[in-house]
RNA sequence: GCCGGGGUGGCGGAAUGGCAGACGCAGCGGACUUAAACUCCGCGGCCGCAAGGCAUGAGGGUUCGAAUCCCUCCCCCGGCACCA
């Protein structure tokens, strides 16, 4: 019995078994409460990196705790299938997308077999089977339906690269966040989702545990800002429109020296003068070409091009120059602003450069506003330069300007956002059809629920046109239209994948139904996700658009609830041993089949869960595996070994364990519920060295030293399943430990006999006192005065003062 | 520039107002062994013979007491960035 542990063995064993016991299977007629714990289903690359291992490792342990607490735990897994790998594979190597995908699902399906994680295989999920990808049709259907899905022309982000448009959420630094080829500007008719519909709601975390980091960096995203909207008239005979800007700082509006339009606005055509035609169209030609790395430089020095027309400013009646310059963005707000040069920076270096007026409307404590500015002053104390209003202080200006112009009809009060309408249309192959049918006679059609799914025909020819390869294939794009049967043409854009992902969550809890994406009744049952675990990196694209999927399906009624995931964790960046991010080019990468191999699955899931925090990530030494390795061993020793005559029931050593036995799980149950995996372990190693010293010693009660092995393998558990299993099962407990109650501690039993009382003099440490628990303090102090270390230190001298911290520390003030 | 996370032994890290360095790696010494591996025991911040002093990126402050709280600054990582 007491052979070596040898994980080659028993991990292979364990994994067969429990998967022939559905073990990890979560029914759902089942009158336990229900626990849904989630982590991020990955894309199919086709090899499980160690980034995976470190996400799956991790995501394991909790929800096994929680079904060790009586939860009837769904746990799934599935693959996140479409995308463009796939079909870069078929244009440089020749193999079908689908299949390519297939297989690499079936080697990844392998590799998480093998770390031993509970998932509910049962319900797996492949978002490129058509019986998911129907649904995600059946989505882009209803939000159309609701008025959420349009299509629109408008400049797209352009990746020469992947030869597809990219959403903003995609474009990192001007590159795509994928090829990391420079992005171009595009002008295509595209598929879009108003996300902007839920921006405000999308800015309430309520009732939502997630990482400070993810809100801020979603609110920073959806970039609210409150401000106006108004109107200039445009002194251009024929020009009734007016010049429409949005402003946060409505009261500097005496200062607008001059009006600045993006190069794309679509009043630079009409109020351009005869005279600067030439110069307007070269700088919007120039701009145009542009790349968005270019164009976003903040670095570059201002430039711009007079239109020769001139705006009326409401309120003073000041005439004054229409410009254009690339520092406005035609796709923020209205693509125009007012430029007040006295208190905004880039207007003030605009003006400096093109000796524009600079009139300040806030006096200063700092600066002599009558003197030339050197810079900007973004606040200034009251409002000058600026008729009736004059001495308003700044905190009331805003408002007291906006009700003025309200009053007089030109302009109102508004709220702005930096986040933009969702572009979902990819000009490829290996992505869900969107359902749309373009009939000349009736326009766009959508296609019938019943004709779901819109398949995706297979066997088809790559050249890299530009062109979808869908645009070549005839009989797939010639189709009849829903409305009379007339000729009509397919939509042969895909859907973006972030699709696919955005509401798989909700396809886990009824993933074979066959008429419904899942059935309200179960939806009822397991929705929302409780704990949700996956990357920062996702943290303005997926979770973001999953929030508003589940927002809007709410909306349609098939959801209850406000939120999706209602706790996230984020795990860290797994590095290298050198600290860096791992790759190939560096030659840093750890294999996880080859530290299986090797080690185990139980050793790589522990080394991985000791290098430090789970969310902070860090470098990963393989040469630290030997610490794990020595602890599984110590463990399967102390589980193993008879134990020599252990009788002494009253015994200060059994008293000793029974204390390491309920401290050490009242530290684990803590640590598992925060994640803190790293000082979970270091707490069962000593709980396993305290009690190989008890074996040793020999003298402790039998029932203390049971419970403390029982103890140590059940916390073990959700880290090391197979090896607990494996000796939980040698000291004849019940199959299987992975459905056994998590341990309870007794807090007194946790607690010490007697404190050691830290003894300072003047802050520092000087000696230690041990007290019985129930020690008052004037015990305490007699015990500290009788020191003979203390009383060289205190020398005779008065103690001005003594804190005394009960049970922790004496501190003499002298 | 703005926002967030971080800076502690040779290394990964622990300690979130109370003994700095838990736990582990690597290293050194010892036991066992013919020898080695395994295992076990012990030692490991710096200066100092010692008493003691000094140490958590730097400097200052609050406190009986600061890695932890406050202020000023430096460095590393991540995100956003001409958003009017």
């Amino acid at each position: 019995m007491a052979d070596r542990y040898d994980p080659r063995v028993i991990e292979p064993k364990w994994q067969a078994r429990w998967e022939a016991d559905r073990l990890y299977r979560a029914p759902d007629d089942d009158p336990r409460p229900k626990w849904y714990e989630l982590a991020m289903f990955p894309y199919p690359s086709g090899d499980l990196h160690t980034g995976h291992w470190y996400h799956y490792a991790g995501a394991d342990v909790h929800p096994r705790y929680m079904r060790m607490r009586g939860y009837n735990v769904l746990y799934p897994m599935g693959f996140d299938s479409f995308g463009l790998p796939a079909e870069n594979a078929a244009i440089q190597r020749g193999v079908d997308p689908a299949a390519w995908t297939r297989a690499n699902i079936a080697n990844m399906r392998r590799q998480l077999r093998m770390m031993g994680s509970s998932f509910d295989w049962e319900r797996e999920v492949v978002t490129s089977d058509p019986d998911y990808y129907r649904w995600t049709q059946w989505f882009f259907l209803q939000l159309h339906k609701r008025g959420l899905a349009y299509r629109a022309e408008a400049a797209a982000n352009w990746c020469p690269g992947c030869q597809t448009v990219l959403a903003n959420e995609q474009v990192v630094n001007g590159r795509c966040e994928r090829s990391d080829d420079v992005v171009q500007r595009r002008f295509l008719t595209q598929w879009f989702f108003k996300i902007t519909a839920y921006a405000e709601e999308l800015l309430r975390y309520e009732g939502i545990e997630w990482p400070e980091r993810i809100r801020l960096a979603q609110t920073n995203w959806i970039g609210r800002s409150e401000g106006a909207l108004l109107d200039f008239k445009v002194d251009v005979p024929g020009v009734t429109e007016p010049l429409r800007v949005f402003t946060t700082r409505p009261d500097t509006v005496f200062g607008a020296t001059f009006m600045v339009l993006a190069p794309e606005h679509p009043l630079v055509e009409q109020v351009t003068t005869a005279k600067q035609r030439g110069p307007v169209a070269a700088y919007v030609d120039e701009t145009s070409r542009e790349s968005e790395i270019e164009r976003m430089s903040t670095e570059k020095e201002k430039t711009g091009v007079f239109t020769g027309a001139y705006a009326i400013n409401p309120f003073n009646g000041a005439r004054i120059p229409i410009w254009i310059a690339d520092y406005v963005l035609v796709t923020y707000a209205t693509g125009a602003v007012m430029a007040v040069p006295a208190h905004d920076q880039r207007d003030f270096e605009f003006a400096t450069k093109f000796g524009l007026r600079i009139v300040p409307v806030f006096d200063s404590e700092e600066f002599d506003v009558t003197k030339p500015l050197e810079r900007a002053l973004p606040h200034g104390g009251r409002m000058i330069n600026s008729g009736s209003f004059d001495g308003t202080p700044e905190a009331e200006a805003v408002a007291k300007v906006i009700a003025f112009a309200e009053q007089r009809g030109y302009g109102k009060a508004t709220v702005n956002y930096r986040l933009r309408d969702w572009l979902i249309s990819r000009q490829r192959y290996w992505g869900a059809p969107i359902p749309m049918i373009h009939c000349d006679v009736h326009g766009i059609v959508a296609v019938p629920e019943a004709d779901l799914p819109v398949l995706l025909p297979e066997n088809v020819t790559f050249e890299p046109t530009g062109q979808s390869p869908l645009t070549q294939i005839p009989e797939w794009v010639n189709v009849a239209c829903p409305v009379d049967g007339g000729p009509a043409r397919r939509e042969t854009d895909t859907m973006d994948t972030f699709m696919c992902s955005s509401w798989y969550q909700m396809r886990y809890v009824d993933p074979h139904n066959p008429e419904r994406p899942f059935s309200t009744e179960l939806a009822r049952k397991w929705l929302p996700v409780d704990q949700y675990t996956g990357g920062a990196d996702h943290a303005v694209m997926h979770l973001l658009y999953t929030r508003f999927f589940w927002k809007a399906a709410r909306d349609m009624g098939i959801v209850e609830g406000d939120e999706p995931m209602l706790r996230l964790f984020n795990q860290g960046t797994l590095l290298g041993p050198d600290g860096q991010k791992m790759s190939k080019s560096r030659g840093n990468v750890v294999a996880p089949d080859e530290q299986v191999r090797e080690w185990g699955s139980d050793a790589f899931r522990c080394q991985l869960m000791f290098v430090g925090p789970w969310d902070q990530g860090g470098p990963y030494n393989p040469t630290g595996m030997s610490g794990i390795v020595r602890w599984l061993n110590r463990m399967w020793s102390v589980a193993t070994e008879p134990a020599r005559p252990l009788e002494d029931q009253a015994s200060e050593g059994t008293r000793d364990l029974r204390r390491s036995t309920h401290r050490t799980i009242r530290a684990v149950t803590s640590d598992i519920e925060s994640f803190r995996f790293n000082t979970l372990i270091s707490r069962l190693m000593e709980h396993t060295t305290t009690l190989q010293r008890a074996r040793e010693r020999g003298a402790v009660d039998r029932s203390a030293w049971n419970e403390a092995v029982d103890s140590l393998l059940l916390m073990a558990a959700p880290l090391a399943p197979h090896i607990a299993e494996e000796l939980w099962e040698r000291r004849g407990g019940v199959y299987s430990i992975h459905l056994q109650r998590w341990p309870d501690f007794e807090a007194e039993l946790a607690e010490e006999e007697q404190h050691e009382v830290v003894v300072q003099v003047n802050g520092k440490v000087r000696d230690h006192v041990i007290v019985g628990l129930g020690a008052t303090e004037a015990e305490v102090r007699a015990a500290v005065m009788a020191s003979v270390r203390v009383q060289e230190w205190v020398a005779g001298r008065t103690p001005r003062r003594v804190v005394y911290v009960p049970g922790k520390l004496f501190n003499i003030v002298l």
